[in-house]
DNA sequence: AGAAGAAACAGGAAAAATCCCTATTTAAAG
DNA sequence: CTTTAAATAGGGATTTTTCCTGTTTCTTCT
């Protein structure tokens, strides 16, 4: 028998079957046992705030309504350093796991993992005080090479007007009209707008207006 | 006691993590036992063909690798037509929801539902042969107003292939060599494409396939 | 007023996209 | 073994996009 005493979990998920099945599966591991679930960051706040029981450990969606995983993080570096908070989502996108690192999550687990690998997370997370999975660790890595992002071109009013309906299925000349320029002067904006964007085509800068927000579905 | 045998499941999800602490969860239900889980349809089919044992209730992810929910449960209802399919997702998107029942979902789950509402549900597909939580049902009730719009286009395996490279910045020349295929040939896609979604251009097909999600940004 | 710079506009031409129609070749069905 | 349907290609024309290089017009500063 090991003499350590269990480790307490919160689990902070909105996806509720998520976080009940979870935790019955985390209760099932020996040395951890969860202490109870909410749906997302002001409930923790609230839970915290009441409740004397400060988990040693809490598992935190970044996919949240009303306070998501970016803010209850800041918030709970600031109010509970001691917590060790392992960040849970979908999708391993680079500058979500980045995000949430930097704000002193000490780990990234990726929902489709092994449960073996979670009961391992946790384990390293007591021991070490951090954990790693290969592919996040392998993401961060490649980050590293990925030169740190070149900072956005600024553009001017007349090329973001231009940028949103390039991003509909008018022809430039339509576009001239409607903007009442000639269709050369559009034109000049297009190679402007390329140029900054460094794209080939306007299916790249569609594509850079969408990610940016320039343009919504 | 209850003298009823226990239904058996079988969970078909690729979120690793969901599964497994999902099965947890149902085995503690009194009268239900899972009896394995895999991460997409493909998977389930081989277990099926090899496996003599067919559970009675298949909980069936709809946002699959591979092979995802649609053809999993068309595949399904055709070849074992006596397994009650509830449907799993995160999105409550009105054409989903309906796409899954047409197909023979006996039910469609939303994932951040109440572990309660689940064993209720399980409870009511055994007794009744179908369930439908109060959200999904107002969706339902709701299309029926909201204008029925066209149904969604189908799309060949091949085209839905065009349409993510044609999302890029890619040539249509580029994406010809890319799919092994004459330039001539991805030009009849795109027009079968074009025809199919009424759109004038590249653009309308990119923010189509956008917005459905066949691409990611 | 005159110079400088930005914004608007244009010519010319190659590349790509779009459209329409037809013809194989292959796969499925009867 | 035909008949059909689907997938694959080709020809050829038009429009649109893309690129490169200029000129004109407007504004602003001194």
């Amino acid at each position: 028998m090991s003499k350590t005493k269990p480790s307490s979990l919160v689990i902070v998920d909105d996806h509720k079957l998520l976080a009940s099945s979870l935790e019955k599966l985390i209760n099932s591991f020996p040395n951890f046992n969860v202490l109870y679930h909410v749906g997302n960051g002001a409930e923790l706040q609230h839970q915290l705030e009441a409740h004397a029981e400060i988990p040693d450990i809490i598992l935190l969606d970044v996919n949240m309504p009303i306070m998501n995983g970016y803010e209850t993080l800041t918030w709970l570096t600031a109010n509970y350093p001691s917590i060790k908070v392992l960040a849970l989502s979908m999708d391993d996108d680079e500058d979500v796991i980045l995000k949430m690192l930097r704000r002193g999550a000490k780990g990234y687990l990726l929902k489709d993992i092994h449960p073996d690998k979670l009961e391992e997370a946790l384990i390293e997370v007591v021991k070490n005080g951090y954990y790693h999975s290969e592919k996040v660790a392998s993401t961060l890595l490649q980050s590293l090479h990925t030169e740190r992002e070149e900072e956005q071109p600024e553009f001017k009013e007349k090329e973001i007007t231009f940028m949103k309906l390039a991003s509909t299925e008018m022809t430039y000349k339509e576009i001239a009209k409607e903007m009442n320029l000639s269709p050369k002067t559009v034109d000049g904006y297009r190679q402007d707008v390329f140029n900054k964007l460094k794209v080939r085509n306007r299916i790249g800068m569609v594509i850079y207006a969408l990610k940016h927000k320039y343009v919504e579905l």
